[in-house]
RNA sequence: GGCUGGGUAGCUCAGCUGGUUAGAGCACGGCACUCAUAAUGCCGGGGUCGACGGUUCGAGUCCGUCCCCAGCUACCA
């Protein structure tokens, strides 16, 4: 079974999850749910990024201890992933023993296998002790920190660990050459272009005074402790994950597809595979940059204030709509808009009216005139036309073409859409009134059972928890998440015992 | 400041290398049907295709200038 492994970016622990990060983790899902039907041995990492001065800050201001600090907001990623039927194998978190260990040894072995891609260098400036940080001429104000006037600044002067990056352009310009599908969406790629062929600085890794974070295995010569920084933690937990460099890790490695939010590209795309090929590891396959909702038109982002409750957008119409909303209306190759108003319209077209409709009065009529038993019923032209929708549902969501749920959506919806036009072109009631049509009725309904059938697999990705209720109100065998796309043509419910159940999407009163 | 992408019906968008009356979905109006969650199907109204100028027999579709939005990036501080 070929094997799939992709991840998505690893959260930072200083808040709360968010619409943003929701958007993420759902899309991934639904990629990871997708690749499973397709016959994938899948496997789905997600996690936290713990680590860095601003946690261990905000920390210290509600006193208390980081570690404490991170497993609270690491519950509550958690939480929310599963509340949204998050399907993932894995949760690292960048605290975890074993990821620490794992970053050591590839900082070890880059330095083993590329000596001369780290050196020292000493680095000068105001440092503030409030902030622990060195401040920039612009956050300085009447020569004190805009953040703590009362201290007086010190002019600091301390030595960092530094990677070569810019010894690497040759190698990426080649990977993007040889790889064109290496980063997408397209516009993402041309500005990674554009950005390599502005030239490539190398990059500060390490920070002395850096209390929570991973120890960096390499000795200053000053002697002074440094803490690994941000891109030499939280990038290789895509590697740990793996269990590397434990044995086995090798037969996990490389991923298949790191997903990420189109402003983390330039890490993903540049930093993170010239880090790997420093330490002679192979590439992942694809880095996918996915675009960002806004809210009412506005930038939402983990810092901007503007803010949803996330749990209260769930719990408006249930996980899968929720997911059906922002994997539908948010393209997923570009930015999108969330709002309560074009959710409630979706919910009402889309989710009630016309599948979930569907549905329902499908199933009634086999339960009214066939006392429940779908009919055995030859394909009919509603078969041959769907067929065309599903390779381009494929098209959308293999990976082929990246990774257009949205489009993916569409084409199932475009199924919906003909399953009612047949209904009413078909009129089955009419046909049920004169014993003559019998085996008219008997194509009605078992085509579009079949229909239905087909729609609940499709949709299964998106929306898991209505695909199975669809799915066993049909009569289905086994599970739905069982299921293989290989089989959908074949597919043929005749036989099956149907039970109409609540409706799929029910609409609130009024 | 530079680069990239975009500005098309109330909303979200499609319109390939220029060619008859500019399309889809949602929303809105009318008709039909009654199996269904008063759902569905059919028909329809609605757009100076960001602005101006140009090329052409003919331009959302090409060229120029400008305006606006988004992203990447630089410099100053």
């Amino acid at each position: 079974m070929p094997r799939f492994y992709l991840t998505t970016a690893i959260d930072y622990a200083n808040g709360d999850p968010h619409l943003g990060h929701a958007l993420e983790k759902v899309g991934a899902d639904a990629i990871a749910r997708y690749h499973r039907l397709a016959g994938f041995d899948v496997h789905f990492c997600t996690g936290m990024d713990e680590h860095g001065q601003k946690v261990a800050q905000t920390a210290a201001a509600r006193d208390v201890d980081p570690q404490a600090f991170v497993d609270r907001i690491a519950g509550r990623f958690r939480e929310t992933w599963e509340r949204l039927a998050v399907s993932f194998d894995q949760f690292v978190r960048t605290t975890d023993p074993a990821h620490k260990s794992g970053v050591r040894a590839l900082i070890r072995r880059i330095a083993d296998t590329s000596p001369g891609d780290f050196y020292e260098k000493a680095y000068e400036g105001w440092y503030c002790v409030g902030c622990e940080l060195f401040k920039r001429d612009d956050e300085i104000v009447d020569g004190h920190c805009a953040l703590h006037p009362t201290r007086t600044l010190e002019w600091t002067e301390e030595r960092n660990f530094f990677f070569r990056l810019s010894k690497y352009a040759g190698f990426l310009r080649q990977l993007f050459a040889d790889r064109p599908d290496f980063l997408a969406p397209e516009s993402r790629r041309n500005e990674v272009l554009s950005l390599i062929e502005r030239g490539l600085d190398d990059i500060s890794i390490s920070r002395a005074r850096l209390s929570w974070a991973i120890p960096f295995p390499l000795a200053a010569s000053d002697g002074v402790a440094q803490g690994t920084w941000v891109w030499f933690d939280a990038l290789p937990n895509y590697l740990t994950a793996t269990g590397y460099p434990g044995a086995g890790w090798k037969e996990r490695w490389p991923a298949q597809l790191h997903v990420i939010g189109k402003d983390i590209t330039r890490l993903h795309a540049v930093i993170w595979p010239a880090m790997l090929q420093a330490a002679e590891i192979a590439l992942p396959g694809r880095v996918w940059a996915h675009g960002f909702v806004q809210l009412a038109g506005e930038r939402f982002s983990k810092s901007a204030g503007v803010k949803l409750e996330l749990g209260e957008a769930i719990d408006r119409y249930g996980a899968d709509a929720f997911r059906y909303f922002l994997l539908r209306e948010v393209p997923f190759d570009a930015d999108g808009n969330f709002s309560f108003e074009r959710f409630d319209e979706r919910y009402h077209a889309d989710l009630a009216n016309a599948f979930g409709n569907l549905a329902s009065r499908v199933i009634a009529m086999v339960e009214r005139y066939r006392g429940g038993v779908v009919p055995r019923a030859p394909r009919t032209g509603l078969d041959a036309d769907d067929h065309a929708s599903i390779a381009a549902y494929h098209a959308a969501m293999d990976g082929t073409n990246g990774y257009l749920l949205h489009e993916g959506l569409k084409h199932i919806w475009a199924c919906v859409q003909r399953g009612n036009e047949y209904v009413d072109r078909r009129a089955p009631w009419r046909q049920a009134r004169d014993p003559v049509l019998a085996a008219d009725l008997d194509e009605t309904l078992g085509a579009l059972v079949r229909q239905l059938a087909r729609l609940a697999v499709l949709v299964q990705p998106f929306m898991p928890g209505k695909a199975a209720e669809l799915w066993s109100q049909l009569g289905g065998p086994g599970a739905v998440a069982d299921q293989r796309f290989a089989a959908l043509a074949t597919l043929d419910p005749a036989g099956w015992k149907v039970a109409k159940g609540a409706p799929l999407f029910p609409k609130p009163e009024g």
